[in-house]
DNA sequence: CAGGCTTCTGAAAACGTTTTCACTGAAAAC
DNA sequence: GTTTTCAGTGAAAACGTTTTCAGAAGCCTG
């Protein structure tokens, strides 16, 4: 039924040692060459990748386990990473935990079940506080949340320096009571928090944070409390997209504008970013760069284990927008 | 090194037999399973998926292959996918054309050399019009697009009445010059656009129609152009969210605003059409119905080969929002 | 108690490749 | 002219499982 090498083999005359040279580059004589490749192209034959990869013992996978499909910014990082990985003649498995640690360790014990060369990964706090100890049996890559140099390689944003530019522009426009959303399951949120912390006391201004669930509707709810209560700011940093969308929805419902009523800045240059209000300020991540770095660093790390950890930190780019205008209008209030 | 089936019965004390059949829950006397499950958690034994499959002749995975990675409506269906296919004991490979069919035609064949149990595909119209020929051994559900009924199960979505309920809409609220903005390389776009135009002529309205690339530079440059033109529209359908993005970024490089200068309705409900303007008035599609119709269809196609071929077609929700406002303004002027 | 069912178990074959090994014939080196 | 090298080739082992087959032990039936 299914065409295996044997039937190729058959077809052109040879052994099938002979079809898998040719099928692999090996040493063979033109003649020969020629013959099979015909054979295969007459037999219709497809290699059967499962058994190729139990005897040549190489999976050429890589894993990709993202805590967030939805999120642009991993799709974006995605298709970054399968890019490059295809270029290197390697396939790319996607799993998507959806921040659910123990979906996490679901995927992770596929990957080894998968054999793969190699993950890139974006854990979720809980995960990478115990990575160390999970005996992987491949090399990981962290992406977008890593924490203190540790036992791997990495690639992230410079979060606190992006966090610290956009306090600081705020700051310039006028901005003084400003406030900041969280995510409380990563890295990032922390890291993100630190920057705005320490741009905020480099002003001598007070900080104002709130650590959240991530997603829209704990931020929606957060700013919804937050612009009723005594701590009203004047500004509010989101930490990603989804913060910065529960933002713009609370203030829909309340009937504010921005940056009249509330000055917003927020991560992720997503498409929409720009077409909201008079359009959000935002920080772009370099999200081919960190996909591409990913997977090179992952290279680096099959072909050399010994290498020292690396960690790559990428600086964010501030696009600035009508959000983030000044602040003269709401002063003068 | 790593640890096999070999291991692992040494461990207990078994045959290799033995342990495969434990973990097959096959017929193992309790006494034995107990040792083996134990010496399984001793050893840290993880199966080799490989060589599973190549044995076992069953890959236990689904294909699926989208147009647009970046689109949320397919990351939305590919994790209903997932989720239902993972219920079943399924792993899916997710694979992005980017409605490109050379690199549609690649991941068919890597499909075929996973030995895929059966793929759900939203295919290019190129590659959908010789899809019969293409002696794909595996089953194939199309999701999104499909054409006339063929060989192939699909599911998708009432195109023709989402359009024409948005255009009765736009009419009924007083629009005349309903332009709209069809992709040209999916058979969405052929019968969204049949819709529209059934709903125009029933209401003897003009039909005004462009076709484009599917990316949102295409339909922010054609809005740019159609405005400026003798056929302006009053209001503009927008058959994808992508050609939505492109229209409303139009509109704000020529300083327009909906629903007073352009009414605007489209495809796809994604969180920040809510977020545009007064809210952009859109077609939702049951992603999630989608997902689980396509994999149920999958799953069921393999049971019984038989079955006649089923075309799944599901209706679109139209949730109204304030860019399709009364035209009271607009025809004011 | 003999015979026939079950039920459980292990040895060995099989899955479709790649890789090792040994062999051939021809070319190169002496 | 003999030996050495070498490139090309095929037979067979190996990869880590599942599955088949046959045997052993226990149970029931008559």
């Amino acid at each position: 039924m299914t065409v295996g090498i044997k039937d190729v083999a058959r077809a052109a005359g040879v052994s099938v040692a002979t079809v898998s040279r040719v099928l692999g580059n090996g040493p063979v004589s033109e003649a020969l060459r020629k013959r099979v490749e015909e054979a295969v192209r007459a037999t219709g034959y497809r290699p059967n990748l499962s058994a190729r990869r139990l005897r040549s013992q190489h999976s050429q996978t890589i894993g990709l386990v993202v805590s967030d499909i939805r999120n642009p910014f991993f799709t974006a990082v995605g298709r970054a990473v399968e890019e490059e990985a295809y270029r290197a003649g390697m396939r790319v498995i996607l799993c998507n935990s959806d921040e659910n640690p123990e979906r996490e360790q679901l995927y992770l014990g596929l990957m080894q079940e998968e054999r793969i060369t190699g993950l890139i990964f974006a854990p979720t706090r809980a995960t990478l506080e115990r990575i160390d100890g999970l005996g992987l049996d491949f090399p990981v890559v962290l992406i977008d949340r890593s924490g203190p140099p540790g036992l791997h390689d990495s690639v992230v944003l410079d979060n606190a320096q992006a966090a610290a530019a956009l306090v600081e522009h705020l700051f310039v426009r006028g901005y003084r009571r400003i406030g900041g959303l969280f995510g409380n399951t990563s890295t990032t949120g922390i890291e993100r928090h630190e920057g705005y912390r320490g741009a905020l006391a480099a002003r001598g201004l007070p900080a104002n944070a709130r650590f959240i669930p991530p997603n829209a509707d704990a931020a929606e709810e957060a700013v919804m409390r937050w612009l009723a209560g005594p701590e009203r700011p004047d500004a509010i940093m989101a930490s990603n997209s989804l913060f910065l969308m529960g933002v713009i929805k609370a203030m829909r419902r309340l009937g504010l504008s921005t940056p009249g009523d509330l000055a917003v800045a927020g991560f992720d240059n997503e498409p929409w970013t720009e077409l909201v209000g008079p359009g959000l300020t935002v920080v772009e991540q370099p999200v081919d760069e960190i996909g591409r770095a990913a997977v090179s660093l992952l290279f680096e790390r099959v072909e050399t284990p010994q290498r020292p950890v690396r960690k790559v930190v990428l600086p964010g780019r501030c696009v600035l927008r009508g959000s983030t205008a000044v602040a003269a209008v709401a002063s003068a209030v």
